[in-house]
DNA sequence: TTGTAAGCGTTATCAA
DNA sequence: TTGATAACGCTTACAA
């Protein structure tokens, strides 16, 4: 591959003429340029980002942190195409780095692309804490974002929605429906999601005066077949229901199978209401509902804030964000189909 | 952020030293060593990678570059998170790039990661022509292989899979069955895969003395809204029809939605066969039979291929790969669900 | 066992 | 408008 140095020779120039040409920075006669063009085009040259990066400091690189278990799913990958195109629209990158299955695989993947001089970092963590994380944002120059947390110290630094208001809207939908048996399949109870909409659940049963029953609050793994397995405990223990919240679309999904597989009619029998809205839902199953999730939302922002901050030059981190914590709520329900 | 040098002058070694310590080349005692790594503790020292990149001449990082219409679908998720783990495994990162929606735009991102200096990178074409990419090949240094594709020149740097025969098979099963006829929902038909599934559906219909009707061929676009159309549109013509085989589980399940919809029985009435078997296939439909696409096997051959080619040092790249084309003949059909 | 110094391919600061 | 030349932070002969 030839260098920036062959081309200024062919040229018959010298780098710093090549350079200026390449970056459009400093005056280059019209002629210099034409020639330089040519030995570019010649020598087929292509500037080598490695040592731009080095040299300049910068990678126009921003750094995306998820676990597998979550961009491993059609939960995620909307999301990741869409952050992706957008930071390309502003001549960026994004890289991906997988978070695995704890706080210190996470770290890692921080420490990473901090290594690879990642001009910025997107956090949606799944095991690291919140004390870590406002840790690790005071530590570094490059700013980093956390999605989907509500930090301690660093506010400005994330962005967040209302699980719980999310989810205690589902139970209401349901209670106003005449349900009062209503069935809540947790998400890994590690995850301040899943307790989040746990305790949307409860907080509603309790405001309608609805006694929260352990037996109807099974522990799921967000996974289709933990959802299908709290039906089958709930069926084996005979306990009543009617209808059944799921923590995720994912467990919803495999709730429903069992149910069907029962003979038991979703929704003339059970209502069946999951999370997250995942794009194919509505092709899932006809007697899927299902909460709207707005990380795609979340994600635009951060990068929108990303990027007015690499771009705007030299703004002190504490001012930047000047709004707090986003919150949005976002109950939007889909009909519920095949009658 | 702290060099290597400060942590040479903290520790009272040169540069060269540290870099010993880091790299496990070369001797150094077992004294000095404690003193780096105390050194770098205390500086909370991290290696630049884009520096040790550019003097080695290695990132350590494979691209790997795929149009977001495959990766934004439980289709790829899958495989891209067993190919992250596997090249991890090997201590190297993947680096997704998305091709976008044109030759042009694949050829830009596998620029992209040549420029990143990338040690290898697979490519999951979908505009590129076979042309271009034996061109592509021939010019770098940096091994490429290409998943899903047969290349004329370069049939070592390629691996793909028999998709006519797999969809042969899966037309004579329902042949076999009894059906004659069966709708065929087509992909994109700029895919070669789309073309080879039709063909093997073609061929299989011919073999048994079955003359291919037009009006039972319809053009879908791998989408499950696609699919759906596809099935209305048999519907208002009042084509007659016993089963579908469409080109892939997303078009099926939109298939199917819209024959529940119209109250026809699946399988019942009519039986549904999708291909690439996407790991929530089971979940979708009960009614959803699929034929396994081996992409994620393919992955992992190239990935192989590729680390021992990497790894394995001076390899030239014609003796490298002595096997010829990987072709897998790979029709598991997933049994009629729901009875 | 360690240090010196020459790269790696850019950018960027000065002079000219 | 251009050319030297010093960074950028690391690796790696080659010497010592």
């Amino acid at each position: 591959m030839s260098t920036m140095q062959e081309v200024a020779k062919k040229a018959g120039v010298s780098k710093a003429t090549v350079s200026r040409v390449l970056s459009g920075k400093g005056y280059v006669s019209e002629a210099t340029k034409d020639q330089v063009y040519k030995a570019i085009e010649e020598a087929g040259y292509r500037p080598n980002l490695l040592a731009r990066n080095l040299a300049t400091n910068k990678s126009q690189c921003i750094g995306l942190v998820v676990t597998n278990t979550l961009y491993n799913g059609s939960y995620f990958s909307g999301l990741l195409s869409q952050a992706a195109q957008k930071l390309e629209d502003n001549g960026r990158q994004l890289i991906l780095v997988d978070g695995k299955h704890s706080a210190e695989e996470e770290q890692a993947a921080i420490q990473f692309l901090l290594d690879l001089r990642c001009d910025a970092i997107i956090i949606y963590p799944r095991f690291l804490t919140i004390d870590v994380m406002d840790d690790i944002i005071e530590q570094y120059k490059q700013p980093i974002m956390v999605v989907n947390r509500r930090l301690r110290k660093h506010q400005s630094h994330c962005i967040c929605c209302d699980h719980k208001g999310a989810s205690f809207n589902a139970t209401k939908y349901l209670i106003e429906q005449g349900h009062r048996d209503i069935a809540f399949i947790t998400g890994s109870l590690d995850s301040p999601t899943a307790i989040e909409r746990l305790s949307g659940y409860k907080e509603a049963l309790n405001q309608y005066g609805i006694t929260p029953q352990d037996s109807l609050i099974l522990k799921g793994k967000w996974t289709p077949a933990s959802g299908a397995a709290a039906i089958e405990l709930l069926l084996s223990n005979q306990t009543t229901f009617s209808a059944v919240l799921a923590s995720n679309d994912d467990m919803a999904i495999g709730a429903i199978k069992t149910l069907s597989q029962t003979g038991i009619a979703v929704p003339d029998s059970v209502s069946v209401i999951g999370f997250d809205n995942i794009p194919t839902a509505p092709y899932l199953h006809p007697a899927l509902s299902s909460v709207k999730d707005p990380v795609s939302d979340m994600m635009n922002e951060v990068i929108d804030r990303l990027i007015s901050m690499l771009d705007g030059g030299y703004l002190s981190k504490d001012n930047l964000f000047t709004s707090n914590l986003l919150i949005r709520e976002s109950v939007s329900k889909g009909p519920f189909w095949g009658k």
